[in-house]
DNA sequence: CTGTTAGCGCGTTCAG
DNA sequence: CTGAACGCGCTAACAG
């Protein structure tokens, strides 16, 4: 039994009929498990395949079939915290129906996007997903331009005409404030972030209007720091509240809250103490912080995974709506009864 | 100016050609900017095309080049912390020079990894990167089945035949030491991970080793906990590290440090007046934390960058070796002088 | 300078 | 049940 190894070069249907003494044809009904093909020369094609080592082209396939079996996906960046589950559900997903995923990173920068796209329409990808917290008209573009079903991951503000599939927000920040106001807090801060304005509006849309719905005359304090990244945002916003005397603030996301808390705990402060925090992620390392960090959960394996399916229902010539999925508060120890200082 | 947009399949050269009245080889010099070509009619070439929306087909390139100028990458996980500079590195390098990147998770899964091994067969990508912190023989078989130049990130340990790129996790240890033992500490604990054994035990010797030479009569005591993640595995180890009354602790990497420094200061202790804590990665949320961490410094992008130009060396025929990028400690708050207690 | 021809590796008609 | 021929979109030899 030796393995007889091509180094030049790969095999083709080619070189396998040529040594099974059969046509090419006969090799590709073989290996694709056709009707029309008799038993025992499929089995003796497949054996020599394998000795010969053959793996299929698909490159080549791809250019007779013109189906890349690719979806395209555009991150702002993959290695964060956020997305790394949002990968994983669209891989395995993807992976499933026999689909392969090919990730890009845009930076946040239009013009990158714009190079990803032409870029995937080279690579012929059969379908693209988005994930973007800030749904820019460049996108609109971009997904009319690439002439193939467009799904975006992450955007529930405004309504487009790309479908989306999200987490509510409101929905969830409305869960967020409720756990606040039974717990007695009547002092309200929001630390937010300059650089995903939309997705930080809507979440701190919800906050006020939660708030100011079951509580008219209570106060709420909106920041938003511009520093250069989430954790010395939250760290930037703690004079603020203290000095406003706040008792409950809810972050923009688990990274703000963690710069927050960070700070607070520096400053010999007790969390929730002093003041209660809320996140909104629910990231991996939130729940290992010094002081567990109660936050939104955000359901983003299932989020990678509608997003494929989307994109799948597409591709069969369905018809796809938006899908709003819940996120569930889960409370740690960063909440607390106000007014506990010095306890 | 009307721009006529396909909706059915996409424009080829034939389609453009017909349309300047040429034949579709005397458009693809124009689009390739080949010599044999009169200037007016490349010029009017490229107008058609242009109107057109003309984009080449990758695949029917690749076909006919025989190359996909594709790069395949393997990463244990993406949306790692550690993993997201080393993927910019790479899809930056990568980019300058013409070539994209496909990137696959093995989650450690040697399986999947033969899986992901015969996926970029297939897709012919012209060379593969593997990032990993543990090279098995599994690699080698990858690897040498692919016929393909293959580069290695992140394993320094022993030595393949696969080129690789790493950090020298010994020489930036050494430092690590040195600043504990100039600090006057005399008894050191070293927490390790379970799971990534042939990488733990590189900078668990290296730390052993150094103590004892410049210490012959110190304590050092190693653990290593087999929690499911790195965070609660650093919090599972400080009980030990207590009881032993250790004062200065090196943790496998940031994470296993978080998590014993959360658990710290849960319990009311004090970094680094009851014991000194260095990590190692220096991931961004490291310098936020409550107590800022001292850490060793990974120069992440640059090992994407090296391992994309040894990909690329190895692509024209040149002979590549082993790289080894050397790391920095990065001293900040979690590190001072001994037995401070209730300082 | 441009047109003609062939072929990359494969799927898919058609005949046989 | 199998072989022959064609085409996917493009590049690269040749001719002209």
């Amino acid at each position: 039994m030796k393995s007889v190894q091509i180094e030049t070069g790969h095999v083709s249907i080619y070189d396998i009929a040529s040594v099974a003494g059969v046509n090419p044809s006969t090799v590709s009904r073989a290996l694709n498990n056709r009707d029309r093909i008799g038993t025992e020369t499929k089995e003796r094609i497949l054996k020599i395949a394998r000795e010969l080592g053959y793996q299929p082209s698909a490159v080549a396939r791809s250019l007779v079939t013109s189906r890349t079996l690719t979806i395209g996906v555009v991150a702002p960046f993959l290695g964060e915290m956020f997305i790394g589950r949002v990968i994983d559900g669209i891989e395995s997903t993807a992976e499933k129906h026999g689909y392969q995923v090919m990730f890009s990173t845009s930076r946040h920068d239009p013009d990158r996007e714009l190079k990803i796209a032409t870029s995937f329409q080279r690579a012929r990808v059969d379908a693209v997903i988005i994930v973007t917290t800030h749904l820019r008209s460049t996108h609109e573009i971009f997904a009319r331009t690439l002439g193939v079903p467009v799904v975006v991951i992450g955007q529930q503000d405004r309504d487009s005409e790309i479908p989306v599939v999200a987490m509510d927000d409101a929905l969830a920040i409305r869960q967020a404030v409720e756990h606040l106001l039974s717990l007695g807090h009547r002092s309200f801060g929001y630390v937010g972030v300059s650089d995903r304005l939309s997705s930080n509006s809507c979440r701190a849309n919800a906050y006020l209007d939660t708030v100011r719905q079951n509580l008219p005359d209570s106060t709420v304090h909106v920041t938003t720091p511009c520093n250069k990244n989430d954790l010395s945002r939250g760290e930037a916003a703690l004079p603020e509240l203290l000095k406003r005397g706040i008792t409950a603030v809810q972050c923009y996301n688990d990274l703000v809250a963690m710069g927050l808390l960070s700070a607070a705990l520096r400053m010999g402060l007790d969390i929730p103490g002093d003041f209660s925090v809320i996140g909104f992620d629910d990231l991996e390392i939130s729940a290992a912080l010094p002081v567990p960090l109660t936050t939104i959960h955000q359901p983003r394996l299932r989020l990678g995974r509608h997003a494929v399916e989307m994109v799948l229902e597409l591709l069969n010539g369905a018809p796809v709506s938006q899908r709003m999925l819940s996120g569930d508060l889960v409370i740690r120890q960063s909440t607390g009864k106000p007014g506990n200082r010095g306890k």
